[in-house]
Order: structure tokens, then C-alpha cells, then sequence
DNA sequence: CTGAAAGCGCTTACAG
DNA sequence: CTGAAAGCGCTTACAG
């Protein structure tokens, strides 16, 4: 142990006077391995008076376990959504001694195939796929067998994975509007065909047929990105076909729907209740009036798949479990009667 | 090399038939071996039939450096904020053949410090120390000299920081309201004396001493978190104090005014225009009518402090530089000139 | 009960 | 020009 060089079980291993081999039974509590009370006290002493912390990469190299992970997402880490799900991954990791690598590859395949070469060069024990949202996804080559899709999965159901329940979700959406007396309710639905776009005009549907409200396509629209096209869908939703009530696809949506409505001089949710969806932070909260919406179990899900994980890597299970993590509508101010009139 | 085990060193050695040494030198082209070209041409062939990648854990043990940093974040990651920061954190990192890893410690002292063991003992070559804003911090002990503090700063300036030039973009959002003709100018500011909010005041007194508006500290409000509180103080700024434009500490506040407003009767911008601070996607960008912002420079900021980072782990410099990054308004549609009756 | 030895997969002086 | 050897800091059978 030479000043300023770091700590290592030599040296510990001298100033307890035993050898190497003795202190690194010690001090992983190796179970049959018979050192005597005496000896093992001396080796604790001996670390801890030279704060001793074992070199986790020579660990890993020797037992060919890094107790690290890795996170690859397309855009999630570095985007406003769905933080939560990273940090329920960070949680549970810590919790179970892990550290995790964090990288977004901006859904580019290039860069997914070589991030994927880095980890596995870096010998992590195992990867979580982290999609924006719920999606099929093709996953890169060289996963192995330790991996859990995180808001997405895969086209054949080869490797466990989590999802929200849209179609529930958006059922108990519409449920609320019908529970209040609507019966000419509304979608303005994602334009692009995803899997969440689909499964929450099926529960739309659900929610309508177990009321016997027919559906009409007609109360169906689809709104491209930004505030503009989900304004414009919401006023013609209301006006010509003639809707008390709509269910928009996410809160983003509905803030669209929000603006349209109140340049027509319409008040939410005196004359068009709304309900969103994904109970995203500082939008569904901030708007006026507070969104009711239903919420993504971002938390839930990433917890989901870092203990999935966890359990595949220590050959708990090679089962490929699918999860359906339930959504809870989170009633705010956005949701009223329909106006008396019926207008 | 045996079905199913990777791929190491020593198979390439041995389908090149020379000895590991030599394919080390080779696939790291290490400038003064003579290796001769033929017998580098088939090492090279060898590596990448088998597609050989070399064991980065191996490497790193013998290198003593891993090509690894850990971004610390108070909350950051898993924030919506500021996730541009980690963005640009890992796209500097991969240009640069880093890894990174990253980890939440809520703020938490004591998790702080266990994560600074734990990556040390990971060996990483330096470390982020990521603020959720602006502030003064006290690091945990451990971090070596190969540290960066982002988007906040220590007591003394012995470490490199990167931090927003909050007092510049204050300046900048109060010049526009006078710009646009205000002179009651009020300000809502945060209720914690954080750094970010004393340099923002000092810039709303700049502004307002170079166009010769006298200071009314009537015209200053604290707001304590939510939306309610910023709605009150909006309210009676304007009402009480006379006020006809804001200068808001962040969105938040902004939009908190914005309700408070409407609630009032009052409209953005023709009875009252509004300045927020942050430009939080998703929140200035829809509202209604989007506001007129100052954007902080997140990216940048991840940016620099990646770079300098490296540059220190490569032993460019350990001059503890402090970089303030300006912040740009970003013009939108609350602001107007203030109404001619002078309400 | 404990130590000497081998080895994880690399890199790097050193010898020839 | 190239190989044998040592060693990074651990862990793990094995011998005694």
C-alpha cells in the first residue's frame, strides 16, 4: 500500500496478516468456507481501518458478473416524459446493488446495434428496452436472454415485457363521461397508427357499447401533432357532430381541444367536458380547468421491468412474461353534466 | 475459443497464429510496435471473422481507466426538467467512446456518498454533479479531482460549474416589457432565496435602472410553490400594485398568473403581459397564448460540462473554470403594449 | 482452518 | 519484428 495508490485486499490482507484468499472469504461471508472467529475479526478490522473497497471491476472480470445493467431507450432519458420510469429502474437497481448505464439512441438502429456492442464489451448482466411509448418494437441484435421491454413490445412474444392497459384505461375514460349523463361523446384520436392509438379506441368503444350508446364514426377523429390540428378537431367534434363530451388520446391533445373550445367562446366543462390522457406532469395539473385524465403508471412499469430483470439475471425465470399494468383515471375539473339545453 | 463462450484475444491470437500480444498492438494501433503489415493484415482478418470485441472489463482493469463517468443528479434524471442536460451528456460521451452511468440521489447526503463509493469502486474516470437548478452545493466527499458541476456551483470556486446567466436573461425578459412600453413593471418571484432567484431579481433591477425606472419593491412578490399562490400575487400586483406587465421567476409562476388572471377577467396580453423564466417545454409553448419566455440552455450547459469533463480526465487542464451560459428570450404572444387607458 | 496457485482477459515493458 | 512474462485486483477450487 503505497500513499495515494488505492486500497487493495494486499494490503488489507498484510495488515491482517493472512493472505488475500482469507479476505476475500471474509469479507463476502462465504458460507462453508471455515475461517475462525478470531481471524475473521482481525480481516474486518483490517478493512475497515484502511476503508477498504473492493475494485468492482476486477471483481467482475474474475467472476464474470458486473452487477451493472443497461438502459437503452429512444428518446425517454433525455425527454420530459416518463422520467418516472427511470427512476423506478435507479430504485430498484439500488436497492439490489446495481448500477446502470443509461444511454437514448434516438430510435436509430445504427446506433442502437453499437450500443448494444458497448454493453455487451462492458459485460453488463442485462438490458431494459425503454420505448417513449407503448409500441412494437424490433429489438437490436445481441440482447442475449437478459432483457424486459419497458412500454413496448415485441412483435412475437419471445421476451417479457410491460405495457400499460390502454384499452382499460380509455374504457374507464369514456366510462366517466358516461357516468355523468353524456351520451354524444367524442375522440380525437393520435393520427399515427400505434398500438396505444388502437387500444384506446377499442376501450372507447367498450366503454360505449356496455352502455348501449352506438357507435358513430363520425364522433371519431384523428388530429396530427401540435396544438393546432387537436383545436381544430375538438370545435368540429362539438359543432357538427354536435358532441357534449370528449375523450382526447393524450393531455397534449387535450390542451389542444382546450384552446379550440375557448376561441369558440366554449368553457370546459360547461359546455364540452374532456378527458385526457397520460396524466402528464404540469400539463394535465396546469390546465384550467385541472385536467381529468387518466394516468400512465410510468413508475409502476419501470419497476416492473428492472424486478423482471433482476429475476432473469439470477435464473429466477426465463418465462416471457407479459404485463398489463392497469391505468387509474384521475378526476379533476375537466368533467361536468351535459349542458341542459343539449347543445 | 469453445462454442458459446466469447470470443477472447487469444482465439484471434491463435486463428492468426501469433501471440495475443501482438493482436493487442495491432487492433489498438499502437504507434511504435514494428509489426510487420502482413502479419497485422491477418490479425486484423482474424478480429474480424470472429468478430472479436475486446472485453472492456479486462481492459479497464489493466488500463486503470474504464471509459466510464456517473452523472449524480439531485433529481434531474428522472425529472421533466432539464433533460436536455443528460441528453447532451451522453451524446458527448458517445462521440467520445464514453459510457455513462447514472444515478438519482433524491438530494439525499447520505445516498449521495454511497453512490460516490460505489462508483469509485466502479472505477469510473470522472464524475457529473447535475443540479435541478441553479444553486450552491456542497459535494460528497470522494469525487476526486475529476468532477464537473452542472447548472449549479460550490461555495468556492475550486471545482469546474457550468451554470445559466440568470441575472442576463431577467435583464433581458424585463427589457422587453420596456421595450414594449411598460414602466409598472412587477415581478413574482420564488419564495426559497435560491440562487437563481436573487440573480433574477438583480436583473430585473438592471433592466429597470438602464431605462431609468425607479425600483418599487411594492412591485415584488414572493410565491410560494403551486399555482394558487402565483395567481394571488399575479392578481394583486396588478389590481393593488398597478402593475401592467409580469416578469414571472419560471413558466410555473407564469402560467400560476395566467390563472389568476383569467379568473379576473383579465387578458394575456391586452390587460396584462407576462415574462416566465425556464421556456419548460410543454408547458410555455401551450399555453394560452403561448409565452413569451426565457429559454435555459440546458443542452448547452449538459454540453460544456461533458466536454470540460473529459478534457480534465484526459489531463487537458484542472483549472476550476466556471462557464455562465447566456439565456435567450424566446418571443411569444404574451406580451403587448400596455392598454392606452393605462389600467 | 488457511495459504499457494491459477486464472478472468486484457496491456505493456522487456528480451531477443 | 514478435513472443514470453508479468501484472491489473480480485475469487475460487485445491492442497494440506
Amino acid at each position: 500500500m503505497r500513499a495515494g495508490q488505492p486500497v487493495t485486499i494486499r494490503d488489507v490482507a498484510q495488515r491482517a496478516g493472512v493472505s488475500s484468499a482469507t479476505v476475500s472469504l471474509v469479507l463476502n461471508n462465504v458460507a462453508d468456507s471455515r475461517v475462525s472467529a478470531a481471524t475473521a475479526e482481525r480481516v474486518r478490522a483490517a478493512a475497515s481501518e484502511l476503508a477498504y473497497a473492493p475494485n468492482l471491476v476486477a471483481r467482475g472480470l474474475r467472476r464474470r458478473r458486473t452487477n451493472t445493467i443497461a438502459v437503452l431507450s429512444d428518446e425517454i432519458a433525455t425527454t420530459p416524459f416518463a422520467s418516472r420510469m427511470i427512476g423506478a429502474i435507479q430504485d430498484v437497481a439500488m436497492r439490489n446493488g446495481l448500477l446502470v448505464f443509461m444511454v437514448n439512441t434516438a430510435g436509430d438502429p445504427e446506433t442502437e446495434r453499437s450500443a448494444v456492442v458497448a454493453f455487451n464489451q462492458q459485460q453488463v448482466d442485462g438490458f431494459v428496452y425503454a420505448c417513449l411509448y407503448h409500441r412494437v418494437v424490433d429489438l437490436p441484435p445481441g440482447l442475449g436472454s437478459n432483457v424486459v421491454v419497458l412500454d413496448g413490445r415485441t412483435r412475437r412474444p419471445r421476451f417479457p415485457a410491460v405495457v400499460p392497459d390502454d384499452r382499460g384505461g380509455a374504457r374507464a375514460a369514456v366510462t366517466e363521461l358516461l357516468a355523468h349523463g353524456h351520451r354524444r361523446i367524442g375522440f380525437v384520436n393520435d393520427y399515427s397508427a400505434t398500438v396505444a392509438a388502437d387500444l384506446r379506441l377499442k376501450g372507447y368503444r367498450d366503454a360505449l357499447r356496455e352502455h348501449g350508446v352506438r357507435f358513430d364514426k363520425r364522433a371519431v377523429r384523428n388530429a396530427e401533432p401540435g396544438l393546432e390540428p387537436s383545436a381544430e378537431a375538438a370545435v368540429r367534434l362539438h359543432e357538427d357532430a354536435g358532441v357534449t363530451a370528449l375523450f382526447c388520446f393524450n393531455d397534449r391533445v387535450a390542451i389542444g381541444a382546450y384552446h379550440g373550445l375557448r376561441r369558440h367562446g366554449l368553457a370546459v366543462p360547461r359546455d364540452v367536458s374532456v378527458v385526457g390522457f397520460d396524466d402528464q406532469e404540469f400539463v394535465a395539473d396546469y390546465a384550467d380547468p385541472p385536467l381529468t385524465t387518466v394516468a400512465l403508471p410510468h413508475y409502476a412499469m419501470g419497476q416492473w421491468a428492472a424486478e423482471e430483470l433482476i429475476e432473469r439475471i439470477n435464473g429466477g425465470t426465463d418465462q416471457p412474461r407479459v404485463c398489463e399494468m392497469p391505468c387509474e383515471l384521475v378526476r379533476r375539473g375537466s368533467v361536468g353534466p351535459p349542458r341542459a339545453d343539449g347543445t
